[in-house]
DNA sequence: AAATTTGGTTTATATTATAAACTACTTTAT
DNA sequence: ATAAAGTAGTTTATAATATAAACCAAATTT
């Protein structure tokens, strides 16, 4: 009847990193602490956890002397989110 | 950019029971317990969260001489749930 | 050179989800 | 009649999660 909602994904800011990595190529920590509007520390947390799954790669350099940060979204991270989609359906049917 | 995604719907548990009952009219517990395919403390406890929110009604009464615990959405309830999808299109985006 | 800002990470805490254990009663089998 | 098993849940304990607060190192501003 419900398919399963991927917990890793199945959370607001995951969900929003992912949303705009998928729409971005790729996007460095302070880009997506805009975006998303989250603190940093929550941020860092998430992307690592992000990271952990394959779901997204993470580059650390600099620009100048600035340290950066830089992520990008793979296949996997992108099956990924596609099969959560395809699940939530299941539960909003028609409203999407 | 994101729209904030209701904690209390933003459940895997709770969200499938808002859906069935959406679907519904009204559902006793074993038959949520059913659809969902929860254990039926986890059930119980999602029930009283979304009844303490006025986002469902819960009657217990009798069918013969067993229990019987009776839920229907409520009209916050639906607006509620409505409000969760449009949020959720703003991370799904096209997806959905 | 002190204070502030930038770009983060680590750690502590609060919240949430979940399962396990329990209660109260009913039905079935002996 | 009574013991065993089933039904319909609730309560409670534990594990997982999310989040913010505190921190760090380097760069920039005053």
């Amino acid at each position: 009847m419900f398919k399963e909602l991927n917990p890793l994904l199945h959370s607001e800011l995951r969900l929003a990193v992912m949303s705009v990595l998928l729409s971005v190529e790729s996007a460095d920590f302070v880009y997506l602490r805009e975006q998303t509007g989250a603190t940093a520390g929550n941020l860092s947390v998430q992307i690592d956890k992000l990271q952990q799954a394959g779901y997204i790669t993470v580059e650390k350099g600099f620009n100048g002397k600035k340290p950066r940060t830089t992520c990008a979204i793979t296949e996997v991270g992108i099956a990924a989110f596609e099969e959560y989609v395809t699940a939530l359906k299941s539960y909003i049917g028609k409203g999407l």
